[in-house]
DNA sequence: ACCCAGGCGGGCG
DNA sequence: CGCCCGCATGGG
């Protein structure tokens, strides 16, 4: 099988950053740090990819069938170059690039992505990956690989329209448990999230606000992870402190005030911004923002 | 014991 | 509109 690997070679990629950056792919997959081996299940099937390198010359070795599906998963296209110019608009944040450089967005199935952002409001990265990990193991189709069993599909929201709320219960999903009963419903019903595809961010943003469990920052998070739309900038309790912090004296601000400063602050890729600040702002517990306003 | 986590829906003024 | 509250669950 290796004899059939092909290998991609990428600037400013950085699998390690990538992974612990709290995404949709990073619930769904397993990345092992020792042997550089990410897989994770696409369609009907399972991929694999082997790393290598680091975040200057990343090369990246997985079979030819599946490098389109790779590039495409983790937005190996992205221009790192003109983004970091266009979202480095002050030293904090030139900061940041340089400490978690080669950092991705990636790309997710929007289904997925809604499930994934439904159960992490409220709730914590290392739970978010569980309950996840959970519905993934329980609900999902079991894929197999030359006759072997390799992993499991995640399930459609057809496939859950079948799951009881208390089975979502089981899985850790807490009082999240009914809005992915009503999620699962209103996509399988109401809005079929494929047909968003191609619809501007605001249209889209607005859509996804209409599936129940989907508020303002939810919506955004599927629409920069789901969809791919790099204006849409998420504010959750860390980016919200941390805009408040840098930006504002540590004076409290409403959403809709730090939607529009983000937007005239970073712009098209401002999705890239808001993922770089958050985890900064998330790994080092808000300290670097506090620290840097100081000075 | 208390506080917090990639928020949202509902109820109230 | 804006504001406030409860919400399950587990870890620090």
């Amino acid at each position: 099988m290796s004899a059939r690997l092909r290998e991609i070679r990428v600037r400013d990629f950085d699998i390690k950053h990538t992974f612990e950056s709290a995404q949709p792919l990073t619930f769904y997959a397993d990345y092992d740090y020792a042997d550089g081996v990410l897989t994770y299940p696409c369609g009907k099937g399972m991929i694999t990819a082997f790393f290598s390198g680091d975040s200057k010359n990343c090369s990246i070795s997985a079979e030819p069938e599946a490098h389109a599906e790779i590039a495409h998963r983790l937005r190996l296209d992205d221009n790192m170059q003109r983004i970091y110019r266009s979202i480095g608009t002050d030293r904090f944040v030139r900061a940041t690039i340089g400490k978690y450089r080669g950092m991705r967005l990636t790309l997710n199935e929007p289904w997925v992505t809604t499930v994934c952002f439904i159960i992490s409001q409220f709730n914590n990265v290392k739970r978010i990956t569980m309950i996840t990990h959970n519905i993934l193991n329980t609900f999902g189709t079991p894929i197999t690989y030359e006759g072997v069993s390799a992993g499991k599909a995640f399930p459609s929201c057809e496939e859950l329209l079948k799951v009881p709320e208390k089975k979502f219960g089981e899985c850790g999903a807490g009082f999240r448990a009914k809005y992915l009963v009503q999620a699962a419903d209103f996509c399988a019903h109401n809005l079929d999230l494929e047909k968003l595809e191609g619809r501007s961010y605001c249209s889209i943003k607005e859509q996804l606000m209409e599936i129940p469990g989907v508020g303002d920052k939810v919506a955004d998070c599927i629409a920069l992870m789901g969809y791919g739309k790099l204006e849409a900038f998420p504010i959750d309790v860390w980016v919200k402190r941390t805009l408040e912090n840098l930006y504002f004296r540590g004076n409290a601000k409403k959403i809709s005030d730090l939607h529009e400063f983000a937007e005239e602050k970073f712009g098209r890729y401002a999705g890239y911004a808001q993922q770089y600040l958050f985890h900064s702002s998330r790994i080092n517990k808000d300290r670097l923002s506090k620290h840097f306003v100081q000075r």
